[in-house]
RNA sequence: GGGCGAAUAGCUCAGCGGGAGAGCACCUGCCUUACAAGCAGGGGGUCGUAGGUUCAAAACCUACUUCGCCCA
């Protein structure tokens, strides 16, 4: 006996151990199977998954286990990623709370340390994503920094530096100075902050003229090699090719012309530090200026900023403008926004400097990215991202990829003190160029993205020829964050493109961002995260499934909500409750009666009862519009056609009706039939439902579905996947069932008026002819139950009784409920009196249009024919308010 | 400065050319042996503003307002 509410803590781990011991998550790559590929964007080893990789599984998650229902070859392939910088900075976090420094202990043994981390880390996501109840095949499970995909990553380097498109060089980058070393371009967040703009007097060499310049960052004064304007501003024309003396360092610096200068902005001069600042640098190059260092990698001012030397970049920025004041160079200080890059992982202020670093070169490796999104190759869902990824990749500039930190892929260059720098696969043994055998490893590692660069494809093999490289390779879909279609989603793009010649994916879903209750974004220093797993303990995995994929849309951001847990908790208790009563009806514990026959819709019994065949259409509806929103990726809206499929018409209807004949009263092969009959129905529609619903919520439709009888299959995690069938189309039926329910609602609608007691037996006169009036004495058995009435005369000719509530069907339907005695009737007329205005404006509005030429002529017959039928039941109905309204007064 | 998204019931959101929907909240009545995490009934919206296209606009176009995000 299944206890009245669902417990998934009793279920969840269980269910998962039966499907690991059954080996079902395993892909077979068989040639001859179709394959359905996933790869997993690997979670970082730094900490736990956050509630964005709760939804990002749980998408990656339901579609998988929806192809494999349907008998592909899936495989869904786990990892995780080394996450370089974010990694090290928690390790070196930890290792200062135990009070060790990191420095001091040394590459190679704190390298020992976040290897034990990584471990610890990387075991935990696994538990977490088994939790979640993610059916990725375990034994294909990779991590970024594993042998195979560390080959990989040597392989392109090299690769791409004899093709030339990796060089190193000395080139602004963005520096941390915490993390102490280079970032890309995108790993630099810009924020708008508010600050101070100096201008600032620089004299002529020649003259006492002045020029003024303004700046956000007055200490890189210090660091500039000219002064720049218009070349087309009548005001300075005459200066261009004099020279300025730089105050505090009195260096002699050229004003020269560039077209970069905005001669609205401010004075129309700018102060030019090639140094520290790209446009500058751009500037710089274009005319020949010197470049000077004056912010070291320490953000310390280094001996060329003279006597500043060993000052703090912002101490001396409040150190230059005290002594230019003290000059009376500052002309003013105003309040001025704007914005200021800062480190992604730190949120260190950023410093622009010239550095020696390795890049590759970007336009070549775009441009087959950038044609595979335009023709179709790849698809972005929803479209309007692959605009992002374009624009990007038309802008791209060249990647730093080299890191100054430890944990990561090891740059594969070696030097040799001759001078000669040696890339190869493997670690030379001698100087090709002298023969010394005294190489030094480059000390850098690469950037992170350029392991995850190569992950749908270096996960499953590559470089060598295997196997599942060619039979999975291209991936079907990427599920990720629209955050990352810079980092992840173009990088592997072009990579693929570059070394497998085809896309790595065909399909690239983006998610929202998980919000809290307010819309913020969750984050560790407003404490605002929910915990994945801390849901997943009250209310289940499940649970926390359905509310992830209901509460998004492709693309869209979602609020995360107590309220929606619970609705969805309570949808599994219903789901739980639903089938308690199936599998108690099933008669095993019954006497006498045994399992209920196998349900065959090739087959079907010629004694379908009409509630029958409706749910049956009704059932075959929402797998037929499960599955267009399953292939549109319209994830949440195919659960919530589940879900109401299965509380409002399932549950509220059917299996009420089938209670009648589960418990009819009396002996004889009807009785028998009906109720063997309706428990094979019952049994069909559960293990359907189970079904189209296992992608959602795998743990409790795999428990209900192990106890139900005529399994064919071993488990439901490799049933079948439903498709619709046209024997299951019973549109007339449907029809009739709809008429029938409207009864029913009219009939508790009127009680519900004058509050008579849900127990209390009412007569019910029905007045209706034709077919309806067929169907309504065929189904007065259920009318009487589910709208607890007494006896129900149905006659076309019926007159309504004196004292009597009356609701009014569509055209020519009227329920009379008699009630002597108990009516108020000023609330009836006041109710009647509401719906009347009611059908007038249905009336004006129907005949607006159909008094409108242009209507009659323009719209499509079928419009015009239903707007036509509208109006006629309107005004049948009409007349039929206004009569009992007379009747009334 | 450029781009994108959001604005629909009290709240959170679906809908995206042909009669305004869901969940939660609210009101009324029910412990009706599957489920009170429930059942039945009910109230509630000039679909951000202003124009336009169309026989027909919450939906398409244009402009604007507010909020959020991305890029420079």
């Amino acid at each position: 006996m299944l206890p009245p509410v669902y417990d998934p803590d009793a279920v969840e781990i269980e269910r998962y151990k039966f499907w690991l011991e059954g080996e079902f998550f395993r892909a077979s790559g068989e040639p001859d199977q179709t394959p359905f590929t996933i790869v997993i964007p690997p979670p970082n080893v730094t900490g736990s998954l956050h509630m964005g990789h709760a939804l990002n599984n749980t998408v990656q998650d339901v579609l998988i286990r929806r192809r494999r229902m349907q008998g592909y070859d899936t495989l869904w392939l786990p990892g995780c990623d080394h996450a370089g910088i974010a990694t090290q900075n928690v390790v070196e976090k930890h290792l200062a709370e135990e009070g060790v420094d990191s420095r001091e202990l040394g590459r190679e043994k704190f390298l020992e340390r976040v290897w034990a981390w990584k471990d610890t880390y990387h075991e935990r996501i696994t538990k977490q994503l088994q939790r979640l109840g993610c059916s990725c095949d375990w034994s294909r499970e990779r991590f970024t920094m594993d042998e195979g995909c560390s080959r990989a990553v040597r392989k392109v380097f090299v690769d791409l530096y004899r093709q030339g498109l990796i060089y190193r060089g000395d080139y602004m980058i963005n520096w941390c100075s915490r993390c102490s070393t280079a970032l890309s371009d995108i790993e630099v967040e810009h924020e708008n902050e508010a600050s101070t703009i100096t201008h600032i007097r620089y004299p002529l060499a020649e003259n006492g003229q002045e020029i003024t310049v303004a700046t956000t960052r007055p200490e890189s004064m210090l660091g500039d090699t000219a002064v720049a304007v218009h070349p087309d501003d009548e005001r300075y024309r005459d200066l261009v090719g004099k020279t300025v003396i730089l105050p505090l360092l009195n260096r002699e610096i050229p004003i020269v012309a560039d077209d970069y200068v905005d001669p609205e902005f401010g004075s129309g001069a700018v102060k030019v530090t090639p140094g520290h600042d790209p446009n500058d640098f751009a500037i710089g190059r274009r005319h020949d200026l010197e470049v000077i260092k004056v912010i070291g990698e320490d953000a310390r001012m280094t001996s060329a900023a003279g006597p500043y030397e060993g000052l703090d970049r912002f101490e001396c920025r409040r150190q230059v403008v005290e002594d230019l004041k003290a000059l009376g160079l500052i002309e003013k200080i105003e309040d001025y926004e704007h914005s200021i890059g800062h480190c992604q992982r730190c949120d260190t202020v950023v410093e622009p400097l010239i550095s020696r670093q390795w890049f590759v070169k970007m336009q070549p490796l775009a441009r087959p990215a950038l044609a595979a999104v335009e023709e179709g190759r790849t698809d972005f869902v929803p479209p309007r991202f692959a605009r992002v990824y374009n624009d990007w990749l038309e802008n791209i500039r060249d990647w730093c990829i080299s890191r100054q930190i430890w944990w990561g892929h090891r740059i594969p260059a070696w030097y040799c003190k001759c001078g000669e720098l040696i890339v190869d696969y493997e670690e030379p043994e001698h100087c090709p160029s002298c023969n010394s055998s005294e190489l030094a490893q480059d000390p850098d590692v690469l950037d992170t993205w350029f392991s995850s660069a190569l992950w749908p494809f270096s996960t499953l093999g590559w470089p060598d020829k295997t196997p599942d490289l060619e039979h999975f390779y291209p991936t079907s879909v990427l599920v990720t964050g629209y955050d990352i279609i810079f980092f992840w989603v173009a990088r592997m793009m072009f990579m693929g493109l570059a070394f497998m010649k085809e896309v790595p994916f065909r399909t690239v879903y983006l998610t929202g961002l998980v919000r809290d209750a307010l819309g913020r974004k969750m984050s560790k220093s407003l404490g605002n995260g929910v915990d994945p797993l801390e849901v997943i303990d009250n209310y289940g995995a499940d649970t926390l499934r359905f509310t992830l994929i209901t509460g998004q849309a492709p693309g869209n951001d979602q609020r995360f909500r107590q309220e929606s847990v619970e609705a969805g908790r309570n949808f599994a208790n219903k789901i739980w409750n639903a089938s308690r009563f199936v599998i108690m009806n099933l008669g095993e514990q019954k006497e006498g009666a045994g399992q209920p026959a196998q349900f065959d819709p090739d087959q079907l019994p010629q004694n379908l009862n009409r509630a029958d065949r409706w749910i049956l259409h009704r059932f075959n509806e929402t797998v037929k519009k499960a599955n267009e929103l399953f292939e549109e990726y319209e994830l949440g809206e195919a659960a919530r056609l589940v879900y109401e499929y299965l509380w409002n018409d399932f549950c509220d209807w059917y299996l009420e009706i089938s209670k009648f004949h589960l418990y009819r009263e009396g002996v004889g092969a009807d009785v028998e039939e009906d109720r063997s009959r309706t428990r094979s129905i019952l049994v069909y529609l559960l293990d359907g439902v189970m079904r189209i619903l296992h992608p959602f919520m795998p743990f409790i439709s795999e428990e209900i579905w192990q106890q139900l009888p005529n399994r064919r299959e071993k488990a439901l995690v490799i049933a079948t996947w439903p498709e619709p069938a046209k024997k299951l189309v019973f549109p007339r039926e449907a029809e009739e069932m709809e008429l029938f329910q409207e009864v029913v609602r009219a009939i508790r609608n009127l009680r519900s008026q004058v509050k008579l007691a849900p127990d209390q037996k009412v007569p019910v006169i029905v007045r209706v002819g034709g077919n309806p009036a067929a169907c309504l004495e065929e189904e007065a058995h259920q009318l009487k139950r589910l709208a607890s009435v007494e006896t129900i005369t149905i006659d076309p000719a019926a007159e309504k009784p004196e004292q009597a509530l009356t609701a009014i069907i569509g055209e020519d339907i009227e329920v009379y409920l008699p009630l002597e005695g108990v009516i108020d009737f000023e609330a009836e007329r006041s109710r009647l009196q509401k719906e009347l205005s009611q059908v007038e404006a249905e009336i004006k509005r129907t005949e607006g249009k159909l008094n409108s030429e242009g209507f009659l002529k323009k719209a499509p017959a079928e419009v015009v024919a239903r707007e036509k039928s509208r109006r006629e039941e309107q005004e049948a109905k009409l007349k039929k308010l206004k009569q009992r309204l007379q009747e009334l007064s």
